[in-house]
DNA sequence: TTCTACATTATAATAGTTCTAAACTATTGA
DNA sequence: TCAATAGTTTAGAACTATTATAATGTAGAA
């Protein structure tokens, strides 16, 4: 354990208590320069990888639900057999793999603002998500 | 059993046999003037509501996947515990209302086309598709 | 009508996720 | 400092959606 003030302050401030279990999570998901897509099974191997100290699925699923909550995480919309979340949680959008099953950041730049010019009475948009499948090109 | 030579032909003219649980599920998905989303759960209700001869799980599934890949049907990209399949194969995006867990169509005349001004070598585009997320507004 | 390849079916198996309830612990306040 | 308590972790069971299996059934061709 080195600097992990961050996280411990970061916790404390959105009401999260720091147990060691949410603050070695803090450091698997942030310490990284660059953000990253995962499954809740590829953290429990990154955990593991990174500490002898077992955490269990529960709070694996316990901690990433809070920090979706608290907007730490984002989940991605896609038809997949298990939900794929993302540490980059600035407004961007993803392109999919269907050959390689693999998430890709859009930087958001290079996407056109999406216009929807239509509302829901009585609701407000919460959030716009493209994303946009592709395959390998073989024509 | 009325008017099925619509399905007959559909079905066998995409090399799937025209047996009478396929038809019985085309009815079900095609008949009505209006498109609609369903889960697998919500189909085999509709089904069962409408005939007495039950039609096993196994058979939904594999038939809903059968007729996905005939484009058919299109499974919507969301984040749920279920699949979300739309009987409206053209081309739009949803509205997702959190509150009710409720999808609704958006009009593709009210989306200004997505504009992605980046590519992945190799690949080609496949779908964009856009999930609109609403909130009741309590502001 | 008979044959055969494909379909259906019930059931088991699998996998992701959530629930439960007991043990544990960070924080509060005496 | 220490005890109380409110929130947390945990293992394992339970749950649910989906897929696999293998035996039985059947549509369509010959």
């Amino acid at each position: 354990m080195f600097d992990n003030s961050q996280y411990i302050e970061k916790l404390r401030s959105s009401g999260l208590r720091p147990t060691k279990q949410r603050i070695k999570i803090c450091e698997v998901l942030f310490d990284s320069e660059k953000t990253f897509h995962f499954t809740i099974n590829e953290l429990v191997k990154r955990i593991s990888k990174s500490t002898n100290d077992k955490i269990s699925l529960a709070t694996v699923y316990n901690t990433v639900h809070a920090f979706k909550n608290k907007g730490y995480l984002k989940e991605i919309p896609i038809n997949s057999d298990q939900s794929y979340f993302d540490t980059n949680t600035s407004h961007h959008h993803h392109f999919y793999d269907e050959t390689q099953k693999d998430l890709i950041d859009i930087d958001d730049a290079d996407v056109e603002p999406v216009k929807i010019n239509t509302r829901i009475p009585g609701k407000k948009i919460k959030s716009v998500e493209v994303l946009v499948k592709v395959e390998d090109d073989k024509s």
